[in-house]
Parts: structure tokens; sequence; C-alpha cells
RNA sequence: GGCGGCAUAGCCAAGUGGUAAGGCAGAGGUCUGCAAAACCUCUAUCCCCCAGUUCGAAUCUGGGUGCCGCCUCCA
């Protein structure tokens, strides 16, 4: 079963993947704060993470997957202020618009997703055992870790103390109005003192609210546990935030806070990182009136996780343009195989997908033809994904699969081949449901007024049969034909 | 300034010692009343530059150039 190499953060190489307990799995990977709308960048991100999280799976393991949202944060309360609303509106408000997002995009629900503010308490605890510990200190209502009693501060993103030192005085140190709070520059807040009037907790040190870091240091420990398998993120979580959670963490509990640090490199525009700050994100609502959620993932997965995708429109197009070609493959399979089950929610569809989901020990014999070919593709597709989790390659053999579909003339086989797609086709997150003659609202209307066009060269020609049928047929459809004063109109019956 | 990363065809993008995956675009063909779509076939003598190691390098080493990220909120 250990046959998964990732690359860690940590150490800089590919490694072994070896769980630390047996066959179980513990993942966290850092989920949104919630104060704006979701864009391409934070879905490259869940996306990377739904896919590996279904690859552990598929191999056999017991994988507990935690995202968490960060509902308590400065941003969400600089947004409330500008709304003129709560900051727990605006979380909440958000929070909706990540999951509906997540949804449309086909990213499985994570086991837990715990909110920072669940978990106030716990991290008022966590703050108190690091000043027991000597790690922490309070000043002026605030509490900071002190970074300098953690000797091994800086592992994950490879900086030391002197560097940071040198690197804080070189930046506009005299504009940290915290600085004379803190004993070190580089020194970080547990706990944050509220203003006036402001959102706050009451804490043995005052109302404030916790910072940032915290969060994620007590939710891994109290979901999942002190050492887990897995931290994951995006690659600009390295410094400072998972570094701190490090601090935090290991200080306190004297051990590894997690064996494997996962990180995602970012979408980028021009070259340049996408991001709320640089103005140049396009949100995942935008992206989807225009594109599938399986074109956003086919896009998303023709790039390696730890290398940064190149957006632009031209290339979510061409990801389109290929999408089509799988799905026609794709429709070469058995109705069962292919469709979302007739009459379920999209929900219920969704469980039952997951729920038939191949893994490593069942494809074998799942797979209809299990003939060189599909012998060959298997073994393409999971050595690649085995080798720090490759979607480019195994996504090229869906092509390769699709390709042999298209020229196979048995049909049986054609049809086997075609399922074997569509199943591993799912392990990546991806549902190959034809969404190519889905027509929207706005086109509907054109194609009833273009029939009503037709209907009155009908009219005008007294063919009266065909007017009438066409009447008919609308009416039977569910539409209203009304002639008056020379005019045609429509609505719904 | 410190640390980390990247440079592969018109574009997107795999490959990290054995002689360049895949996708888009392009060309030719099949099909077709026309058109479109679809399918089939083809498309980098070579991987930013220079030097070196090696029987052999896009892949390793050294130097150079360009670009990006982190060090402040950020997926």
């Amino acid at each position: 079963m250990t046959t998964i190499q990732v690359h860690n953060t940590l150490t800089g190489k590919k490694e072994l993947f070896v769980p630390v307990n047996g066959n179980r799995v513990l993942m966290y990977a850092c989920g949104p704060t919630v104060y704006d709308m979701s864009h391409l960048g934070h879905a490259r991100m869940t996306l990377v993470y739904d896919v590996i999280q279904r690859y552990l799976r598929f191999s056999g393991y017991d994988v507990t997957y935690v995202r968490n949202i960060t509902d308590v944060d400065d941003k969400i309360i600089n947004r409330a202020k500008s709304l003129g609303i709560s900051p727990e509106q605006v979380a909440r408000e958000y929070t909706y618009t990540f999951w509906h997002d997540m949804h449309c995009l086909n990213i499985q629900p994570p086991d837990f997703e715990p909110k920072a503010t669940e978990f106030i308490e716990l991290m008022i605890q966590f703050t108190k055992e690091l000043i027991e510990k000597g790690h922490a200190y309070e000043s002026r209502g605030d509490v900071y870790f002190d970074v300098a009693s953690f000797k091994e501060y800086g592992k994950l993103g490879k900086k030391t103390l002197e560097d940071l030192l040198v690197g804080a005085r070189e930046q506009v140190k005299s504009q940290d109005d915290l600085a004379d709070r803190k004993r070190n520059q580089v020194d970080f807040a547990l706990w944050k003192s509220a203003r006036e009037g402001e959102l706050g907790w009451s804490s043995p040190w005052g109302a404030g609210r916790p910072g940032w870091h915290l969060e994620c240091s007590t939710m891994t420990k109290h979901v999942l546990g002190e050492t887990i398998d897995i931290h994951a993120g995006g690659e600009d979580l390295v410094f400072p935030h998972h570094e701190n959670e490090i601090a935090q963490s290991e200080a306190l509990h004297g051990k590894p806070m997690a064996k494997y640090w996962l990180h995602n490199s970012f979408v980028q525009v021009n070259s340049e990182k996408m991001s709320k700050s640089e103005g140049n994100f396009t949100t995942i609502q935008n992206l989807l009136g225009r594109f599938s959620a399986d074109t956003i993932r086919i896009f998303a997965l023709q790039t390696h996780y730890r290398h940064p995708i190149e957006f632009s429109m031209e290339s979510l197009t061409a990801a389109k343009t290929a999408l089509g070609r799988l799905l026609r493959a794709a429709a070469y399979a058995t109705p069962a195989e292919q469709s979302n089950g007739a009459g379920a929610t999209a929900g219920e569809a969704v469980l039952k997908q997951n729920a038939q989901q191949i893994t490593r020990a069942t494809a074998e014999s799942l797979d209809p033809v299990n003939d060189d070919l599909t012998k060959q593709f298997r073994k393409t597709f999971t050595d690649a994904m085995d080798n720090d989790f490759n979607t480019a390659i195994a996504t090229s053999q869906l092509f390769f699969l699709s390709d042999k579909i298209f020229v196979e003339t048995d049909e049986n086989r054609r049809r086997g081949y075609a399922t074997v797609l569509v199943q591993y086709a799912r392990l990546l997150g991806l549902t190959l449901s034809d969404t190519r003659k889905q027509v929207d609202d706005a086109t509907t209307k054109q194609i009833v007024d273009l029939v009503l066009e037709l209907r009155n060269i009908a009219r005008t020609k007294k063919d009266y049969e065909t007017s009438d049928l066409i009447r008919k047929r609308l009416a039977d459809a569910g539409l209203n034909v009304m002639d008056t004063g020379g005019n045609t109109t429509w609505e719904q019956a």
C-alpha cells in the first residue's frame, strides 16, 4: 500500500507516504477566510486537496479529512464595518457562498469542517498552556508567542531568526505600532485585545479575539490530534501561517504537528499571482456562468499542483474543447455508469457516486474488459498519481483511453472502455455528465421566437395546418401562443 | 537585502540521466445537399545562454540572463 510518494515542504523532498498510525490518514487543509467571494485560486486549492483525499481513499486509506472555515478575522471585521452589518452576518453569508461554490464544483465535503468561533474556549486554553510553558507572554491585553523560545522556528519556511530580524529591520519597522508591545519584532499574536465596541470574547487577558494562526493549531489538535499525517494549504501559507502553527503546536506538545506538509502553487494572470489584493481575480461564480465544473476541474488538473497555472480565458476555452472529447467518449458507457442516477437529487447522486467509487483493490474486478489496454491504462494512471499526485499525466491518460474508445468497433468492448474511463474520471472528481445539450434561458427564448417566426411564415402563406400544429405542440410543451392584433406573444401556461 | 521556485513548440503543459506525454490552435484526409461538428493522420533534430561531469543530459554540477513567490493580509 505504501507506493505513494509525496513532496514534503518540510524536507523539500519527495518521500514515500507512510501514515503515522497504520492505515489511518489524518489530513487537514487550511480553508477560506469567509469575508468575500471565492476566486479561481481558492478553487484550485480545494480542488487539489479534494483529489488528493479521493486518491488516498482509493488507495485504501481510512482518511479523515478536515477543512476549516476562518470566521473571525480582521478582514471580516473590516468588511462588516464597511457594509454596516455584524461580522457574524458577513461570515455566515460568505460561508454560504463558499459552500455553494464548492457544491457546484463537485468538491466532496470534508469529514469535519470546524469554524474558528466554535473553538474560542479551547484557543484560550491553548494560549494559557503556552504561557505556562514559557513560550508566550501577555503584553497590555495581547498575548504573543515568544519566537526565541522555540529553537526550530523557521524550519518549514527555511528561514533563520537572524534572517528574519535583518529582514524586519529592512522593512518599514517604524510603522509597526505593535513593536513596543513585543519582546521581539518577529513575535506573533496568539490573542489580540479588542478595542471598545469591537468583536471580542472574554479571556484572562480581557476582551479580545484569537490570532489567525492559533485556530488551526487548536482545531487540528482537537479534531484530529497532536500529530497528524498531512497538513496542506496554499504556497503562501508556508510562512508565516504554517510556520507559526508549527511553533505553537510543537512548543506545546513537544512532538511534530504533521508528518507531511503539502503546498499547492498559485493561479497566475500574466505571470502574476491571482489575488484579492492584486485585483486580478475571477470569482468561481463568474466562471461557473461560462464553464462547467468539469471544465474548471480539467483546467486545474492539467497542471501539477505544485506548479503555477497560467490563467486565461483561452486556456479555459481550450479545456472546454478538450473536455468535449471526454464527454463524447464517456457517452459510450452504459447509462447506469454514466448517469447521475435518474430521479435522485444532486446531493443523493453525489453520495451514490461516491459509494460506487472504485478502489485500488476493486479496480481490476470492476474493470469490465480487463485486457492489456485497460491494464496499461490503470497502471499508468495510478503510477502517475502515486508520484506526488501527478494529475497532468493522469488526465492525459483519459484522453489516451478516449482515443481508443473512438476507434474501437466492438460495441461491448467500447462500452467497457468507456466504463473504465468514467470510473477513473470520477476518481479525479470529474462527473463527465454530458452538459453539451443543456441550453440556457436566453437561448430558449430565441428558439421560441424562431419557431413563432416560422409559424408566422406559414400563416402568411395561409398554411394553417402547419401553424396550428406548431401552436398545439408549443401548448403541449407548456407554452401558450396568443395572436392578438397582428402580434404574436407567448407565455408559460 | 534574506530565503524559495521557475525558464520545454504559436499558446497551455508533463517529463528530472537513455534519446521530447497530453490539451488547444494549425495542416491534410474521411464523412457531408451546403455549413458546422465529429473522427483519422501529421506537426519541437530539440528543451533560456555558456562551460563542465558522463558512453549518453531538457534532466546532474558551476556561472550567467530573465521571470515569479514568500519575508505584511493572502489558497
